[in-house]
RNA sequence: GGGCGUAUAACUCAGCGGUAGAGUGCUACCUUCACACGGUAGAAGUCCCAGGUUCGAAUCCUGGUACGCCCA
C-alpha cells in the first residue's frame, strides 16, 4: 500500500490516470456488451486554437454525465472529432505564409492545401490532447475529421441529393462580402457593431433648376451609384415631387424621385437615396421599382470605372472622404450630424462588409425549418434551459436561404462541374468524365467551398456512418444528449436539427442542453484584447483540473454565465484537498483485514451518515439526469466536508483508530461510495485515492479502476436503517453550544474543563465530546446544573455546564443569559403571532402550521430554562 | 425597434410561495496526533424600486429602473 503525500499531488495523477482508462478501452463504445446505449457528440473544437475556458465548460459537464451513464450501466459512446474551420484555419496558414514572405497565390491551391494539411495534422494532435488533460472521457477509436473521406461522401450526398430536389440552386443574389478574407458569407456570420458615425445631409438639386431637396445617408461614397430618390409615398413634404429628376452630383445623371413604403419618415430627412447595388434594402428597392443597378465598388472594395473616373481605384473609405469634401466645395452638404450606426463586420475578420450582389450556391431551408421548429414544439427535443426556445422560434420562422458558397480554399470542395465546351452545369457524387449534354471531356470543378457549417450540420449522423447504413449508426443515433453552448444555437444546433429531419427522418439527438458562457471574475466577456483571458491548461497546471473542472460545474446554473474567479478556483482545489485528507486519514488507520468485504458494524453515527449518503445520492441522481449540475456539486461539496469530515469522521474517530475490523469497514465503505459518487465531477483525485486506499481492498471480480465502476445509488449499504439518527445533530448542537461558551467565556480552547450535560439521550457521545470540544469529563446528569462555581447555557432538551472554578464572573453570566433571553423572545414574537392568527392556522397547509408550531415549541422550552436559571 | 436574461451579505453566486443561504473575504482565537489548501467562534443583507395576488412574496403577476446578450 502506497502512503499518501500530505497534500493531493494532482501534477502527477493527471497524466497517470487518463493514459491507464485510454490503455484499458475505458472509454471506448461496447456494442456488444448487451447493456442499453448512450451516445453524444462532441462538438468538434476547431482545429486553429488551444483548448479555452469555454471548450473547458462544454467538455466537462457532458463529461459528467458520460462517466455517469457509464457508471449506471450504459453502454457509453461518445464521439470525438475536430472541426475544419474553413475560414479561421486558411486565415491562420495565410498569415504564416505572409511571415515566410508568399502568399496562397504565388504558391498555388494544391501546394497551399498540403500546407493546411500539415498544420492541421499537428494542431489536431494538440488540441486532442488538450482533451485528454481536461479528462474528456471520449471514445478515441471513433474519432473523426469534418473532411475525412467518408464525411466529404456525406456532404456531397447531400448537396447532391438537395440540388435533385431544388432546395440547392445557385443564382446572383446580394450577399454579405467580407473584402479582407474575399468571400461570401451567410447573414449569420455578420456581426453588427455600434460604431461613431456621421450622417450627412446632402443636397440634390432638380433637373429642372427649381430647388433641390436633400438625402440623408451614412454612406457618402454609394452616391455615386444611385440610381434614385425615394421618399414615404404618403409623405406630404414630398408626395408633389413624387416623379420628378434630380441631378446626381458628382455625376453627369440624372434619376427619378420614386415612392416606396420602407422609407422611414422619421430618419434623416424623410428622403433616402436608393443604391441598388450596395444595400440590401436599397436592393430589394430597386428590384421592386424595376431600378437600375450601378456597381460603383468591386470585390476588393475599391471603386470601380462605374463610380467615374475620378474614383475608380480608390479604397471606399478614402472615396468616402473624398466625395464628402467635394460636396462640401460644391456647397451641397447641408449638414453633418454625429451619428452611432451599426455597421455590418465579419465575425471571423472584424472587416467592415460589403453588401454586394454575387454569384452564390444558396440552399432553401425554409420546410427543414419547419420540421425542426415541429420537433421542439412537440417535445421530442427538449432544450435545457428552456427559454432557449423563444430565441429558437424567432430565427427560425424567420429563416432566410442560406449561402452556403464560400471562396476560399480550405473546405469542403463543392460538388459542381461546368461543361467548358457547352455550359452545363453538372453536380454529381463524383467527379463527371465527359459532359452528359455535348460529350465534351472538359470539364470545370466550381472552385468554391462549402461554408463550415455544412459539414458540422450533418456531425451527428455523418461520424456514425451515414449515409451507410452502419450498426454504430442503428445503435447510436439518435444522440441522447447534445451538450454545447448556446451562442451556436443556430450556426449549429438548428443545422443539425434541421439536416437530421431532413436526411436521415430523425431528430439527431433527443436533449439539448446549452451550457453558459465563461467570463472573466468581474464577468467581462473573455477576449484577447481585453487581456482577460484565463487559459484552462495554465489553471490546470496550477489548481489542478479536477478543481477547474468542479469550479465550472459547481457554478453552471442554467441560463446565468459564469464568472471564474481565483478564488473560487482555490476553493475547489481545497475541496478536492479536503476528500483526499480524509482518505489519507482513513488510510493510515486501516490494518490490512479490513476490506469492503468485511460486514460493517454500524452505530448510531453509521446510520445517521448512511441516511445522509441515501439522501443526497438520490438528489445528486436526480439533479444530474435533470442537467442541475450545480447543485449536484453543491450537494456533493457538503456532503463531504460538513457530513463525512466535519461531523461523521470526528464521531468515528475513536472508532477509526482504535475500533474494530468491521467499523473501520463501515468507514471504508463510506469513503468508497463517496469517491464513486464524486468520481464523475473530480475523476483524478478519486482515481487516485482509490488506488491508495480501496484497490486492494476490493472484492473479487470488482474492476479494479474506479472508472469502471458502478454508480452506488443502489448499493445495498445505503438502504440499512437503525438507530436514532436524530441523535447526531443534536449532538452537533451540544458540541457548538460547548465551544461557544468556552469562546464566550474567554475559557483557551485547549484547556481542559470539567463539563455536564442534562441531555442524557447524548451519553453514548460523551467520548467524541470530550476529545472535540476538550472537555476533562462530561458528567450526565438529571440534577440541577446552575451552581456558584459554573456557567451554563440552555441547548435542544436540557442545560449544559462549564466548571469554572473562581473565574466565573457572575454578573457577565447574568448579562449573557438575559442576552439570549431577549433573543428568544424576540425570535419568538413572529412566531406567536403567526400561530395566533387564525386565517393562517386554517389556511395554510397543515405541515407549514405543524413545523411552525414545532420551531415554537422548541424556543419556548428553552426560554422557559433560561427563565429558570435566572431564577 | 423587437426578444431573452440578470438584479440577494464587501465580492462571486445559489435559492424561486412557509419568513435568508454557500464559497471567498472580514474580525477574534487555535499549529489539537487527516488537512493552515486546516479548525472554532463571530460580524455582515429595506433579497433593485413601486403596486397587486395570497393567511403568507426574495420567490407569482403588473409597471418602472439599471446592466448584459441576441435579433433587426
Amino acid at each position: 500500500m502506497r502512503e499518501m503525500d500530505k497534500a493531493f499531488d494532482f501534477k502527477t495523477a493527471q497524466g497517470r490516470w487518463y493514459a491507464t482508462w485510454e490503455a484499458a478501452k475505458t472509454f471506448e463504445a461496447k456494442p456488444a456488451s448487451g447493456k442499453p446505449p448512450f451516445s453524444m457528440s462532441l462538438p468538434p473544437p476547431n482545429i486553429t486554437g488551444n483548448l479555452h475556458m469555454g471548450h473547458a465548460l462544454a467538455y466537462s459537464l457532458p463529461d459528467v454525465l458520460a462517466r455517469l451513464k457509464r457508471a449506471q450501466g450504459f453502454d457509453v459512446c461518445w464521439v470525438p472529432g475536430v472541426d475544419h474551420a474553413g475560414i479561421a484555419t486558411q486565415i491562420i496558414v495565410e498569415r504564416k505564409l505572409k511571415e515566410e514572405g508568399t502568399d496562397r497565390h504565388q504558391l498555388g491551391r494544391d501546394r497551399f492545401l498540403e500546407r493546411i494539411w500539415a498544420w492541421k495534422d499537428q494542431n489536431q494532435v494538440d488540441i486532442e490532447n488538450q482533451l485528454r488533460r481536461l479528462g474528456a472521457s471520449l471514445d478515441w477509436s471513433r474519432k473523426r475529421f469534418t473532411m475525412d473521406p467518408d464525411l466529404n461522401r456525406a456532404v456531397r450526398k447531400v448537396f447532391v441529393e438537395a440540388y435533385r430536389q431544388g432546395r440547392i440552386y445557385r443564382g446572383p443574389r446580394m450577399i454579405q462580402w467580407d473584402p479582407v478574407s474575399r468571400t461570401a458569407l451567410s447573414d449569420l456570420e455578420v456581426k453588427h457593431v455600434e460604431r461613431n458615425g456621421h450622417l450627412w445631409h446632402i443636397n440634390y438639386p432638380f433637373a429642372d433648376g427649381s430647388g433641390h431637396l436633400t438625402v440623408a445617408t451614412t454612406r457618402p461614397e454609394t452616391m455615386l451609384g444611385d440610381t434614385a430618390v425615394a421618399v414615404h409615398p404618403e409623405d406630404a413634404r414630398y408626395t408633389h415631387l413624387i416623379g420628378k429628376l434630380v441631378r446626381l452630383p458628382l455625376t453627369d445623371r440624372e434619376i427619378p424621385v420614386v415612392a416606396d413604403g420602407f422609407v422611414d419618415q422619421d430618419f434623416g430627412t424623410g428622403c433616402v437615396k436608393l443604391t441598388p447595388a450596395h444595400d440590401p434594402n436599397d436592393h430589394a428597392a430597386g428590384l421592386r421599382l424595376g431600378l437600375p443597378a450601378i456597381v460603383v465598388i468591386g470585390f476588393d472594395a475599391k471603386m470601380t470605372p462605374a463610380a467615374g473616373a475620378a474614383y475608380a481605384g480608390l479604397d471606399r473609405f478614402e472615396c468616402r472622404k473624398k466625395v464628402v469634401a467635394e460636396l462640401e466645395a460644391l456647397g451641397l452638404l447641408a449638414k453633418v450630424q454625429t451619428h452611432i450606426s451599426q455597421v455590418a463586420t465579419s465575425d471571423r475578420t472584424g472587416a467592415v462588409l460589403e453588401p454586394l450582389v454575387s454569384e452564390q450556391w444558396f440552399m432553401n431551408v425554409a420546410d427543414a425549418a419547419q420540421k425542426a421548429l415541429q420537433a421542439v414544439r412537440d417535445g421530442r427535443i427538449a432544450f435545457t434551459p428552456q427559454h432557449h426556445v423563444a430565441v429558437w422560434e424567432h430565427w427560425l420562422t424567420n429563416i432566410q436561404d442560406w449561402c452556403i458558397s464560400r471562396q476560399l480554399v480550405w473546405g469542403h470542395r463543392i460538388p459542381a462541374w461546368t461543361c467548358a465546351a457547352c455550359g452545363h452545369l453538372h453536380v454529381e457524387l463524383e467527379a463527371p468524365t465527359a459532359c452528359s449534354e455535348c460529350a465534351a471531356a472538359k470539364l470545370d470543378q466550381d472552385p468554391d467551398t462549402l461554408d463550415t457549417w455544412f459539414s458540422s450540420a450533418l456531425w451527428p449522423f455523418s461520424i456514425l456512418g451515414w449515409p451507410d447504413e452502419t450498426a454504430d449508426l442503428a445503435r447510436y443515433y439518435p444522440n441522447d444528449v447534445m451538450c454545447t453552448s448556446y451562442d451556436i444555437i443556430f450556426f449549429w444546433v438548428a443545422r443539425m436539427v434541421m439536416s437530421g429531419l431532413t436526411w436521415t427522418d430523425s431528430i439527431p439527438f433527443r436533449q439539448v442542453y446549452f451550457n453558459s458562457l465563461v467570463r472573466d471574475a468581474s464577468g467581462a466577456k473573455m477576449s484577447k484584447s481585453k487581456g482577460n483571458v484565463i487559459d484552462p491548461l495554465e489553471v490546470m497546471d496550477e489548481f489542478g483540473t479536477d478543481a477547474l473542472r468542479f469550479t465550472l460545474i459547481s457554478m453552471s446554473a442554467p441560463g446565468t454565465d459564469i464568472a471564474l474567479s481565483p478564488a473560487k478556483l482555490e476553493s475547489s482545489r481545497n475541496f478536492c484537498n479536503k476528500l483526499w485528507n480524509a482518505a489519507r486519514f482513513v488510510q493510515m488507520n486501516l490494518t490490512d483485514e479490513v476490506t469492503l468485504s468485511v460486514e460493517p458494524e454500524l452505530g448510531e453515527a453509521e446510520y445517521w451518515m448512511i441516511r445522509r449518503l441515501r439522501e443526497v445520492l438520490g438528489k445528486v441522481t436526480t439533479a444530474l439526469d435533470e442537467f442541475r449540475f450545480h447543485e449536484a456539486a453543491d450537494l456533493l461539496y457538503h456532503l463531504v466536508w460538513d457530513d463525512f469530515c466535519a461531523t461523521y469522521i470526528e464521531l468515528a474517530k475513536i472508532n477509526l483508530m482504535n475500533g474494530t475490523v468491521g467499523q473501520k469497514a463501515a468507514i471504508l465503505q463510506f469513503l468508497d461510495i463517496l469517491l464513486l459518487t464524486l468520481h464523475p465531477m473530480v475523476p483524478f483525485v478519486t482515481e487516485e485515492i482509490h488506488e491508495a486506499v480501496v484497490v486492494d481492498r476490493l472484492p473479487p471480480g470488482e474492476p479494479r479502476l474506479l472508472a469502471e465502476r458502478a454508480w452506488p445509488l443502489t448499493h445495498p449499504l445505503l438502504a440499512r436503517e437503525g438507530g436514532d439518527i436524530s441523535l447526531v445533530p443534536r449532538f452537533q448542537d451540544l458540541l457548538t453550544a460547548f465551544l461557544r461558551l468556552k469562546a464566550e467565556y474567554g475559557v483557551d480552547p485547549a484547556k481542559r474543563v470539567a463539563a455536564a450535560c442534562t441531555v442524557l439521550e447524548l451519553k453514548p457521545f460523551a467520548e467524541a465530546l470530550k476529545a472535540i470540544a476538550r472537555l476533562e469529563n462530561v458528567d450526565f446528569t438529571a440534577t440541577e446544573l446552575a451552581s456558584p462555581t459554573r456557567v451554563v447555557a440552555v441547548v435542544s432538551g436540557g442545560t449544559i455546564a462549564l466548571e469554572m472554578a473562581g473565574l466565573k464572573d457572575p454578573v457577565a453570566e447574568q448579562a449573557k443569559l438575559e442576552k439570549e433571553r431577549e433573543k428568544l423572545l424576540k425570535e419568538l414574537e413572529p412566531l406567536r403571532g403567526r400561530l395566533a392568527d387564525e386565517s393562517f392556522v386554517t389556511k395554510a397547509p397543515a405541515a407549514a402550521v405543524a413545523k411552525l408550531r414545532g420551531q415554537a415549541e422548541e424556543k419556548e422550552a428553552r426560554l422557559k430554562q433560561i427563565v429558570a436559571l435566572l431564577g
